[in-house]
DNA sequence: CTCTAATATCCGTATTTCCGAATATATGAA
DNA sequence: TTCATATATTCGGAAATACGGATATTAGAG
């Protein structure tokens, strides 16, 4: 189970907070449209979803070469709350907008 | 003023959020307190309150020699909903409880 | 099987962060 | 002024973290 301090480690960095960010209130959202939207590099795009998904802040659902990331909807309580709190404001200072959703239909 | 990132940084260390929840709710605790309560080398605790400080996190008043912090009461709200959702369950994994108040009146 | 696309992992390097002893600063008392 | 106490800052080294190109893995199509 996430503790407080590793949630705050896990959004304490400008690409996973995004990341969190380009997922909240989407549903799936998969790799290639992550990393379009982000204009990063796959790999940097995938090492943090890797990490997201150790912290249980994320899920993966493989569908055929695809991957879809949804948050993780059985976070505790308490997780839920403060990424909640988070992801306004967060948005407005990294310039999030929606993901795109290009590559998968 | 203080973004998303920069707090999530902030809360993402042990002795920090210890600091915080040490501070939530209590008022004005000095640092001698929460040295002792924290069995931390003073270097240590003085080190990160300077970084919650540099953050606004908390704010400081001198009285002679010691100096009183609490939480920065003029946090954006934000800030305070995801530090009100941590509070709870942080106090539970990292083992607080309350401030010792031995060393000033 | 081979080829291609999507994603994950590896690896060396660069940067950041944390630690705590030692030292510096600030204040009040004598 | 000198001394003692409380707190802050400095410093070098250790550990953790982030980066992104290169490579590996996985799955579907042909």
């Amino acid at each position: 189970m996430i503790t407080p301090t590793q949630l705050c480690k896990c959004l304490g960095d400008d690409t996973r907070l995004s990341l969190i960010c380009l997922l909240y209130g989407q549903g799936e959202v998969c790799v290639c449209d992550l990393v379009e939207t982000m204009q990063a590099p796959q790999s940097t795009v995938s090492r943090h979803l890797a990490q997201l998904r150790q912290c249980e802040l994320v899920v993966a659902r493989r569908q055929g070469t695809w991957m879809h990331y949804q948050l993780n909807p059985a976070l505790p309580d308490w997780a839920t709350a403060a990424i909640k709190a988070l992801v306004a404001p967060a948005r407005t200072s990294l310039n999030i907008s929606l993901p795109n959703a290009a590559c998968c239909g």
